[in-house]
DNA sequence: AATGAATGAGCGTTCATTCAT
DNA sequence: GATGAATGAACGCTCATTCAT
């Protein structure tokens, strides 16, 4: 179900981790356009037709390469989508950790996350039918991605309440029923249609949490 | 992701719609059995591995009957999946919502729900592989099976709120949120590790939505 | 390199050992008729082409049946090859066994034994492409053939000299000269070119042995 | 079967013929040195791997240099198989050889080489696989070897007998008995396990040929 | 000469579905 | 209705060979 929340800080994901920490390193220029056309077309296969009917042949069909490029890249199927999903896993995150900055308080904080993520969903659709499909294909990066996503979000409301801004109880419970509704939001108003706008619904989102964990006392 | 809360509605399911609603309508009792046996054989196959993992003849092995036999009572792979999926749901449905009755109010109500269905899902973890899988596989029921459940959640907060016991403007992005919440938290609490009791989950979360959605003024 | 002599005694093999021995039992007639169809196609195929070069869809096409029905009856390539050499090395075997009995003496037995391998080589000239690529292919059963073989001509040449017919002291190197020599032969004079008659052969072959082996004294 | 026998005559290959003969001719001493690098990664390439399961990357990589400089100096993987074998051969004769002068008689000399091949295969174990494997590889090699091989033997028994050394209708069968007990002899006695002295096993050989050959009357 | 990325034909294997018994 | 053998399309993967740099 896609994660929903950025992060503040700079993961190591971030400092070593590009593209290529996926597949095979490619040594040269050329190579390391193939590998990013290779991932880019797998992307597009795997959200179009999930993984099972997805096919090697479609990706470097799509990619324009030759089948047998895929795998100078990337070991198997398997390989590349787990790539794949670890790829979008950042991706969402990097997108989102921006909205979190700048906010006055932690509820604006989660408000404009909510938004940006709804509005990331909106043009990269694919991310719930990859990550979705994670927990099938690739178990290990499905519990990696929400573990990952919750703890954060778990962090920063305990960072929150250390401030003042919200409960002082606020833990995993919380955490993974935030995520949990950003997820469902998305999937309702990204993926299934796009009939309300991301800041009302973040909006609404706010409020029910604004005074749902608001400070004791 | 499963769904979360039951409905107070006898549904058509429960009153015509029995097992052999799912497939071919077996005339004799012999049939229903086997029929019976196959359901639960693919409940077993795909919960433990996965829909494309699962295999046609592992759920006849399972069910002790030839391979063939399985053509008898349904006409695809799909189709057991279809019915499976169904079968889910209403099950789900019809094991929530004795929880929704006699709640002295609507919060109390979710949170008998929310209960209900973290100890549903311990007993039944299957439930997510195969409505998750739904989503690659038979979207239609997957859309289906959620359209409902945020359905039922929606109109059972207008309800409260023309009871005054939540606020007035509740609708369907509080029904997909609450929904997303108890989903995640039936993912987190009782298939990843059941390392809480769902009343203590379930707790947290009614005194989230008590104030969250308490009534204006 | 094949093997050359057979055996006197009633194998384990000769009794339970049968083709079905080799794939998946088959429960019907049909069954039967179609694995056996496959065992000889691909005893052709491999005879004709080698293991590497042979392909499943060559030996179903020989055998007139599915590419599938190949699986039906044998898990993988590897497997048949093994069903195949040991079918071969029990008809080599078997082949040879009558040749071994009533000769007035051992050299005798050895002497009709030879001419009736090259006889049998000389029809079933696959044997020596496919026992010897077990080396490469099923080691295991390359050994079984050889060891097996060698282990039972000393065995008679040992029962020889407690017949007082040859030296004392014959032995396992004595066996695996005996072997190669035939062996050999039968690569030269069946595989090679047919341009020397098989009794020739044995009886020169008798000749050194008659000598070589002579008792002492 | 590998061979088993040396010669005493120096080959055209001993002359001019140098590694370079297998493939193209290096011009510089850099090319001589990847040349040979290249066949000597080869042969413990197919050595352990075999012809089928080696690969020219598993050679290229074990010889230090890029996949694409193979072809620099092979145009296949039949090619330098073809040029393996031709170099072992040469090997095996080249080793045996010296064994074969200085023995005060023909049954003594055999007895010399056969050990001399025992010795020589159990540190070049390898050429087993690859001389075997030529029959299915590159048959014209395989052949040639054996034929030279046997010819060799003959014509040495040959001028036994006219020495009268030997019985005089010694011929090709009995070289090919010869040659065949070596090779098997070399199997069993090197390859598979190393429990005998190569000259126990040659002694007991040549106690078999003194007699079995013994000149008539 | 050397490098290593790119190519694509080819084959083993799976398994949903059909059909003869 | 039940059985299980038969079918064949489809796809992942390998690797010898070519080619641009």
């Amino acid at each position: 179900m896609v994660s929903a929340r950025g992060t503040q800080a700079t993961s190591q994901a971030e400092q070593g981790g590009d593209v290529a920490s996926a597949g095979k390193e490619p040594r040269t220029a050329r190579g390391r356009r193939t590998l990013r056309a290779i991932l880019d077309a797998a992307a597009a296969e795997f959200g179009e037709k999930g993984f099972h009917e997805g096919s090697i042949s479609g990706i470097t069909r799509r990619a324009g390469v030759a089948l047998g490029s895929f795998y100078t890249y990337f070991d198997s199927k398997d390989a590349v989508f787990r790539a794949l999903v670890r790829d979008m896993s950042d991706q969402v995150r990097d997108h989102v950790a921006p909205a979190l900055k700048g906010a006055p308080d932690q509820i604006a904080a989660e408000q404009a996350a909510l938004a940006a993520f709804i509005g990331f969903a909106r043009t990269h659709k694919e991310i719930y039918r990859i990550i979705d499909e994670a927990e099938f294909v690739d178990p290990e990066s499905f519990r990696l991605h929400y573990a990952t996503t919750a703890d954060r979000i778990a962090r920063r409301l305990q960072a929150a309440a250390a401030r003042g801004e919200v409960r002082s109880d606020v833990g995993e419970v919380h955490a993974w029923a935030i995520m949990g509704m950003n997820v469902f939001l998305g999937l309702r108003y990204s993926v299934w249609a796009e009939d309300a706008a991301p800041e009302a619904i973040a909006e609404t989102v706010a409020t029910l949490l604004a005074k749902g964990l608001a400070p004791e006392g």
